[in-house]
DNA sequence: CACCATACCAAGCAAATGCTTGGTAGGCTG
DNA sequence: CAGCCTACCAAGCATTTGCTTGGTATGGTG
């Protein structure tokens, strides 16, 4: 029952990528588990029976749709990781890629964060575990980083100061959508600035927040928004 | 699966209470969807028909176990609001609350956090979102507050602050496990503080940090944890 | 003792769900 | 035009799931 049918090389698997999208939406949506291979169907137009044409189950839906998207996702790091910039600019580049990636991917991003969990629970999707590792590894290095180099708080617990920059930053897929032109929404790029912004000097006007970063400050707009 | 745990010492709790804390554990962890009355039924050590001696159905052990949790935590919102104290002590009353709450009732939390969304779209659980208003406001009021008495910066975007804290905060229950008394991991009150601190002051180390709450300071154990 | 409430069992039903099987229609290619 | 491939339909099967129904054992109370 091996798929492995995926010509790897071919840029025409359009029909089988338009499916994938509309299960990457019903999952978000819905949940995995929630989510039939007949809703799949149904807002695809075709018949249940149809999509086994394609897959060869649902969990291989789920599989095809985190690991392209989280092999993307890793090679930016990869790269940040690998730049010469310093610790803080990384921290900042970091942030600003996985609010990219919540702008570009949301069905995806939203999928790994509900269901990671269950899926880890099956062999196939061993590979969930290993890349919440690297992800920690990612933000750790990056934090060490900066404390040696003096750019952040000497006296910060690493590993909470991680839960808390993974946490705020991914959680945000559950609210972002894009703004359209004439709602004042802010843009991913906004977000993620002002996020960097609370993150590095805090929300408390006491005294000194003075040597913010130069990239991160910007007018925004007053605009108030739901959720 | 099998298990079947005796009664344990049980105390006074009803059987009616020990059948909720039971389902709450499971929805907290499989999801609710994912949960069957017979998973239920089998972690209590009856069988599935059973449980519809104690409860009309499975929406109903659900919406008893999220309209009781939120009626004792929305009670403490209410108080704080209500105190005399000044914003920024609000605030992080209001965030420790929060944190005691995932102490305290992690199921509860966790279910509220992963199945608002799904439950919302039942008639039933209409009071959801009327709570999650009803919560937005409570942070909203201590935020502003905060920016007119001149604790919080004047610059903060209101709504995204709001989200930034909610999401901080409330996400911690996917990780937060209490310490056990040799693993030298974080008590609930140790990760409020810590949280408390980077969001009111940054993990920036540039220039004045000064300023800090009095009640905030305090020692921290050095020892890491997992996750 | 009669009565009854509580807590459960035993069996099963109807609907939903993942997936299978055998077949069809259209397009492309040698 | 024969052969083959892609994309789908039609029908259904086995299992899972929420819930129902009728019955049993136990303990308390007037």
């Amino acid at each position: 029952m091996s798929a492995a049918s995926t010509p790897e090389t071919s840029a025409t698997s359009s029909r089988r990528d338009q499916l994938l999208a509309i299960a990457a939406q019903l999952f978000a949506e819905k949940g995995f588990k929630n989510t039939t291979v007949r809703d799949i169907a149904d807002a695809a137009g075709i018949l249940s029976g149809s999509l086994y044409h394609h897959f060869d189950s649902k969990e291989s839906m789920v599989d095809e749709i985190l690991s392209t998207f989280q092999e993307g996702l890793f090679a930016q790091y990869d790269e940040i990781l690998a730049s010469a910039d310093d610790a803080r600019t990384k921290l900042e580049r970091a942030v600003r890629v996985s609010f990219e990636a919540i702008h570009q991917h949301p069905h995806e991003v939203a999928i790994y964060q509900n269901e990671a969990d269950y899926l880890g629970t099956f062999d196939r999707f061993g590979y969930l575990a290993d890349r919440n590792t690297q992800s920690r590894q990612v933000w750790v290095t990056l934090i060490e980083e900066g404390v040696r180099t003096g750019v952040l708080r000497s006296d910060l617990d690493v590993t909470l100061t991680y839960r808390f920059i993974r946490d705020t930053v991914w959680v945000a897929v559950r609210w972002y959508r894009p703004p359209t032109p004439g709602s004042g929404g802010h843009t991913h790029t906004d977000v993620a600035d002002q996020y960097v912004r609370i993150l590095l000097d805090g929300i408390s006007a006491t005294g000194g927040r003075g040597g913010r970063s130069a990239t991160v400050t910007r007018p925004r707009n007053p605009k108030a928004s739901r959720t």
